[in-house]
DNA sequence: AGTCGCTTGTGAAGGCGCGCACAAAGTTGC
DNA sequence: GCAACTTTGTGCGCGCCTTCACAAGCGACT
């Protein structure tokens, strides 16, 4: 298992031994910027500029990329068409991701007619759902088909990733029927808890959630504020602005 | 400042200090659960149901919990109701919060369109864009205005949360107009790092990047595979299922 | 060729969150 | 009323992540 660190040689399959998952969040940020950049004619980035482009600590940075090896240059900085390279390479975008959607609902269709996915590496060349009106008809010319096709379909267009975005109450069996399918990795947008083999990753993004929590800032702040009526603050805590995420 | 801990008296304000960032996230899909299970009928839930239904662990759970007070019954459990009652007064659903939202593309639609925000204590109240083709129509009986009314209208109506859908170029400037109206609390869905002052609270929510996590691991778990076609492994990780958020 | 300035890469320290394991406390059964 | 059982609340150790600070390396200028 534990093979011993023979790091980063420039060998063309990725030798990565183990990335953090908070840096590998990371990393995605700095590529799509590192596309700006290129777009702007830069041709080397410093981890400074990058990291405010970015609004990381400069150090968390530079210890993110140094987990893909070592593509910068001393004194000058890193060159951008070499560092988008590796970063494509260690998040698997030399590959094509083919993504399957499940649940062509209000937020189905926004997904479904998202050019980003596709432009960014991710194709998504499958839609399901359940609901006659909606199977048959096509999105950004691609067809919904029957929920029951997902088993076949995927299989036959090697989906890799699914996301899905039906109500709660049919996510899981929508889950069960995507992991049946070899699929290996989901995107869950339904509020609910899935349950998968060990071998699935399962990534959630829940929007109610994050309501909460910034409704909860504002309780707070509310708090705050009524009890410092006069004390006013001279603390602006955090010059670069965002925190996390 | 730091007063001593005066723990969870039962007073009507809220008495909170300090609660971690991820305890809160937590929290809030605790509070979700704990509505299925009330309109299930359920008096009293342990926290390892609670836990096992959130894919958590039941200790942390325990210790989420006893952030906001003491407010469990040993040998019983949570009775449910009361749980609700002080989980919202922590989150903040006590007071109405107010959701402005500007861009009204594809993901606008879908986010204006979602009934689950209101139903949950988030009504969105305000609509903007800057295309004269959606200034003027109404979704869900909200009616789209133009950007430059942002400011009167988000202070008239009391907005206390704004969510950013806008291309990517533009989400800076409608930051500022949001924060110039009084808004502290910002969701934003642009793949843009927000500039704003220290008081104002952004969330990210990026779903290229999470694709590209996703994308990530389906190139470890191909590496892993294709590394060992030999050695079967008997290794069920994590029977449990749901690992992270 | 040598020196200076700039930027990377990383060792080490600190903080935070997670989860185990157990004491405290309440309930049920007799 | 007492004992056995159940479940909460939390002290504590551990590991991950963040951040500082600095040595090492590279280029530019003279
Ligand atoms: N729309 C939003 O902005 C938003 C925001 C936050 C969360 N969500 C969550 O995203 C999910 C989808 O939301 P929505 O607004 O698009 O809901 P929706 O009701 O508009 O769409 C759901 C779609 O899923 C389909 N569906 C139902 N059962 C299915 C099944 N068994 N298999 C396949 N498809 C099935 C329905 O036909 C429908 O087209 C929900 O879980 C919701 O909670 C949505
Ligand atoms: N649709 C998706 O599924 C999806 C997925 C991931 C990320 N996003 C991000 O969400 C954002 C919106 O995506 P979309 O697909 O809805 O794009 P879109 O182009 O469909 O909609 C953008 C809307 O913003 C409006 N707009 C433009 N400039 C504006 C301004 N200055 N002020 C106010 N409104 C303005 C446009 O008129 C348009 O209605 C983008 O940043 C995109 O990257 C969307």
């Amino acid at each position: 298992m534990t093979k011993p660190p023979h790091a980063g040689s420039e060998g063309a399959s990725a030798p990565l031994r183990s990335i953090p998952e908070a840096s590998v969040a990371r990393l995605a940020v700095y590529l799509r910027k590192l596309g700006e950049f290129a777009e702007e004619g830069a041709d080397t980035v410093s981890s400074d500029e990058l990291a405010a482009a970015t609004g990381v600590n400069p150090a968390k940075l530079r210890k993110d990329l140094s987990y893909i090896g070592s593509y910068g240059i001393r004194g000058v900085g890193y060159e951008v068409a070499a560092l988008v390279h590796q970063l494509e390479r260690t998040l698997g975008l030399n590959h094509r991701q083919s993504v399957a959607l499940v649940g062509i609902g209000n937020l189905g269709h926004a997904l479904a007619g998202y050019g980003g996915f596709g432009g960014r590496g991710f194709p998504v060349t499958a839609l399901f759902d359940v609901d006659p009106d909606l199977v048959g008809i096509h999105i950004n010319g691609i067809l919904v088909e029957h929920v029951r096709a997902i088993p076949q379909v995927c299989v036959d267009r090697g989906v890799t990733i699914g996301m899905i975005a039906t109500p709660g109450q049919a996510a899981q069996g929508v889950c069960d029927l995507l992991v049946d399918a070899g699929v290996r990795c989901i995107l869950n947008f339904a509020p609910t808890v899935l349950q998968v083999p060990g071998e699935v990753e399962v990534r959630k993004v829940d929007l109610a959630v994050e309501l909460q929590v910034l409704a909860f800032h504002v309780a707070r702040k509310h708090v705050a504020a009524a009890e410092q009526t006069v004390a006013v603050n001279g603390h602006p805590v955090n010059g670069a602005g965002g925190l996390l995420s």
